[in-house]
DNA sequence: CTCAACCCTCCCTCTGCGGGAGGGTGCACA
DNA sequence: TGTGCACCCTCCCGCAGAGGGAGGGTTGAG
């Protein structure tokens, strides 16, 4: 039988964080004193400490890691370390695109989007609606575009996307997605048929993978306030080369419509 | 004039951390409205935003980002970046070598480490100590080893060093390194000329990079519960083969000691 | 039997973000 | 000129996972 200190000494692992496992029902001791409430650890639980200690290294969270570990089934358990080493490649690919983007900002050249101003008429869609998280948007726009596709025999342009401001400004806010079609589809799963309003938008494009986008939206904007229009709604992107068209993200191509009032007397 | 809602629109940035930005000291508004406190920015902050933004996507403190922006020149602004990737590189490194060791954690062969019980006599050294913490401990040994490289002409055994306990229990302790030497070299900076009194040792091998030192530290610590001999003082780490020898990692040869009091008559 | 080293619990701090309460501002529209 | 509503403000609390430290009980060697 160890005290928690010889325990630590063996391990690495502060007393502190042992007993704050300990807590979390990550590490169990041995045997617990119930008069004086020591802890006593046995040698057998050197080895399961360390792999705590070697998952909280790629910060997997406390309670995944007491996933893990009652997780007998040794199939099962890879599974999950393996779901877990996905995630950290996914997180590795958005910090080498962090670091690309960081380099084009710091170099002082402005990149200079074109900025148009367009009429756009209202427009029947195929469209699946939600009012989303930002860190969720990613995952419930790629379900909404699938069921759309299930959906949507024939559409006649590109597939686009409504988004609420507030989804910027408070991280949570309304998102439609929506394909644009002739006649009116049958309402199926999320999928619902209704009419765009038409609209007046300051439109940009932006070219590559959607990492950066916010360059764009920036460009967009400041134009949009250089030109005293005042905003009035939700931001429509329009995916004109995209996922679905190629797997080469730098060639997607994505309209950003920003909504404006036209100031200028031409109706 | 922006308001701080058109401007999170633009920025991709919420509300809430754009005040906490300014608040922060990164990101001051271009003016504050000193009546109802409410902020305005100007389109050209814009891109100072998304740079802040691309510092936090690779988890650069706020204070660190501060001192980034607040760096003119652009030389030093990207010597300061450049530390940053320097520290995810590390980090890197140091995930895939966890990954590599709970891969071989999980496989449920143990490893059966060498333990040997041995008389070590009092031993003049060169030696630089301090009082550190575990996460300074690497970065002191470093400038420790190199200091006494420096003195220590005519080493007489591999280098090594003493760890105090509370380093591992409690995240803070005393540590000293030293070399081996046959006669006194005068003191010099750090380096000191001291003699390390005999000792009882349990003793293991760990071979390999550092990363995976605590598996060794627990078989050795296993062996020492479990042959029932008493800790007595700080745990001795002698670098048999070490980085100084060759860069590969893999052929790193790491004896560890662990003081016991000899149970068995024999002394 | 004494005393130091150890252990216990409880609460605070840090970082960077979000939620929500309670209350003041700005501006379009009547 | 009021009214209403969207917007803005500050202040406090929450989360994770680690450390610091106070105040007090236990253990065990001399």
């Amino acid at each position: 039988m160890l005290t928690i200190g010889e325990f630590a000494q063996m391990t690495h692992l502060s007393v502190r964080t042992l007993r704050r496992y300990h807590e979390a029902g990550l590490l169990e001791p041995a045997r617990v004193d119930p008069s004086s409430g020591y802890r006593y650890y046995d040698a057998a639980q050197i080895p399961v400490a360390q792999v705590i200690s070697r998952l909280r290294e790629l910060d997997v969270p406390l309670a995944n890691v007491r996933k893990i570990l009652l997780t007998q089934d040794p199939a099962a358990r890879a599974a999950l370390v393996a779901e877990h080493l996905q995630r950290l490649e996914e997180q590795l690919a958005r910090t080498q695109a962090a670091v690309a983007s960081l380099q084009r900002l710091l170099r002082p050249e402005p990149a200079g989007v074109a900025v148009e101003l367009r009429q756009v008429p209202e427009q029947l869609v195929a469209a699946v609606e939600a009012t989303v998280t930002h860190a969720d948007v990613l995952a419930w726009y790629a379900g909404a575009m699938a069921e759309l596709d299930t959906v949507v025999r024939e559409p006649v342009g590109p597939a686009g996307g409504l988004y609420d401001n507030a989804l910027f400004t408070h991280g949570r806010g309304h998102v439609l997605v929506h394909v644009p079609i002739a006649e009116p589809v049958p309402a199926v799963g999320r999928v619902r048929s209704i009419e765009l309003p038409a609209a007046e938008l300051a439109v940009a494009v932006h070219g590559g993978a959607h990492d950066t986008i916010d360059v764009t939206y920036g460009e967009l904007g400041r134009w949009v306030a250089d030109h005293a229009l005042a905003v009035a709604g939700p931001v429509c992107e329009t995916y004109l080369v995209g996922p679905r068209d190629t797997p080469v993200a730098a060639h997607w191509r994505t309209e950003i419509g920003w909504p404006v009032f036209r100031v200028t007397g031409a109706v």
